[in-house]
RNA sequence: GGAGGGUUGCCCGAGUGGCUAAAGGGGACGGGCUGUAAACCCGUUGGCGUUUGCCUACGAUGGUUCGAAUCCAUCACCCUCCA
């Protein structure tokens, strides 16, 4: 493949190394010389996207940044199937309340993330972009719904090679898979989605699809449709899959996906996923998830090789697509409560500053007469249930992993009232990570 | 149906009568170094009290013994070989 593009945007998404196929050539050309309608879909299983799907949307922002204009499908219909890509087992239906639930969720995700993507980073904003392109979402089965079956099989079946569908990829690796099969309704999910860039070729002028390497064999299938039912040109562009330097799928961690939904997975947990990337991996994060310029990124991430950053690099990471994801104000918060949770004393905040700093962290409560009185710190975390036995509390006190507002205390300490980091809460800490805030009540 | 081997702490695994709350390794946890990284170093790792102490634990139950993970009996489960 070619590097030296003619259009902006393929030059940009080359350095950022997100190309990973794209379908003809003559697309570089094509999106050199007019803004181009494209689109990409996004399955509606869950009730938020994650740190994957945003691999894809980023996409869809480069785009948009250099005067394109994308169009999002939320697939209310091909969520009814469920693609077969890159999956080993059979999806389970899901209800259509459920879909329709999830298409609402995503649609809000999309439409604020996108819209932030194209004010971001403003200098480093590609040719003709500015133009106001207020991203639709559509769903699917708004147009797939009225199809009966004999009409689908004869107007777009008929199109389609049976031998073609059993070549690619995604369904070859099911069928030499005796254990798992396929269904004939997963089998014919490319046609569903080789239908729907059909219908915005034909009704939105979209004129390219992007997605997933995965998504290779449904992109193609609907190029290929578009060809011989309307005899004009589409084109597809797939994207490499971010593996990390061990080789895992990015986004999952020991406690499940990174959601972009901040009641799923908190801004400020969402900060600290990306706080602690790899070095090795930050630099592919940087090209993919940020708006920072190729001159920008190699100075940061030279910071990392010849040790002077001090930590900095994998911070502006985070914050970066930490703002994207969940705005500025939510960045500052975790970069705050980030400041709070990694060591700075903690004293001088009013309960409401201290609640939402420690938004994340688990709480218990001790009565007032309690604290009063006074209570032993080994007793105290024992009580609070961040140690599981006295014994153990010894032990982490002994060693020096027992802290009270980031105080570290001894095995002698009594809690009480003076420990206060507001008006009635304190915070304990057992080794390095683990908080919890305690909350004086009666 | 016959012969033999096994079952130990979160996991693997040593241990064949007292010095065994049980070697060693892994994991986990704490500390140090550092950048909230990786690597590395040190420490901890049944419960309760902590200065010596008490309780519970080596598949289950019962027994021998001053004393058992270690010996005996029965039961349960696993493995290998022969039919």
């Amino acid at each position: 493949m070619s590097t030296n593009f003619q259009s902006s945007v393929l030059r940009e998404l080359a350095w950022r190394d997100r190309i990973d196929a794209t379908t003809h050539t003559e697309l570089d050309e094509l999106l050199g010389k007019e803004s181009v309608v494209l689109y990409a879909g996004f399955d509606p299983t869950a009730d938020s996207l994650h740190i994957g799907n945003l691999v894809v949307m980023m996409g869809l922002a480069f785009y948009q940044r250099h005067g394109h204009k994308p169009l999002m499908i939320a697939g209310g219909a091909t969520g009814r199937i469920g693609d077969p890509s890159g999956k080993a087992t059979e999806r389970e239906l899901m209800s259509v309340e459920k879909i329709e639930h999830n298409i609402a969720c995503h649609s809000a995700q999309l439409r604020t993330i996108l819209d932030r993507a194209v004010h971001m980073h403003p200098e480093n904003l590609g040719d003709g972009a500015g133009e106001a392109w207020d991203t639709p979402v559509l769903n699917n089965y708004d147009w797939l719904r009225d199809w009966t079956f004999l009409d689908f099989l004869r107007d777009i079946g008929k199109h389609f090679r049976v031998n073609t569908m059993i070549a690619k990829d995604s369904v070859k690796n099911r069928l030499t898979e005796r254990e798992q099969g396929l269904s004939f309704t997963e089998f014919s999910y490319m046609l569903i989605q080789g239908f729907d860039f059909y219908h915005l070729r034909e009704h939105h002028s979209c004129q390219l699809q992007i997605g997933g390497s995965d998504q290779w064999g449904n992109i193609t299938a609907g190029t290929e449709l578009i060809r011989r039912k309307m005899g004009v040109p589409a084109f597809g562009m797939t994207m490499p899959l971010l593996l990390d330097s061990a080789g895992n799928k990015f986004g999952k961690t020991a406690a499940g996906a990174i959601w972009l939904d901040p009641a799923r997975t908190s801004p400020y947990a969402f900060y600290q996923y990306w706080i602690n990337r790899d070095d090795a991996d930050v630099e592919k994060l940087f090209k993919t998830f940020t708006f920072l310029s190729q001159d920008e990124i190699t100075a940061l991430c030279a910071q990392i090789e010849d040790g002077s950053n001090r930590g900095q690099v994998q911070q502006r990471l985070a914050y970066e697509i930490t703002w994207l994801v969940h705005g500025k104000d939510e960045a500052d918060m975790a970069v705050r409560a980030s400041r709070m949770l990694f060591g700075e004393r903690i004293e001088g905040l009013d309960d409401k500053a201290l609640a939402s700093l420690f938004a994340e962290v688990p709480s218990a409560e001790v009565s007032r007469d309690a604290l009063a009185a006074g209570i032993n710190i080994l007793d105290l975390l024992v009580d609070t249930g961040l140690q599981p036995s006295k014994g153990a509390a010894r032990r982490l006190v002994q060693q020096g992993g027992g802290y009270v507002n980031n105080e570290r205390v001894d095995a002698d300490t009594t809690v009480t009232h003076d420990h206060l980091a507001s008006e009635s809460m304190l915070v304990l800490r057992a080794g390095k990570k683990k908080y919890l805030v305690v909350k004086t009540v009666g």
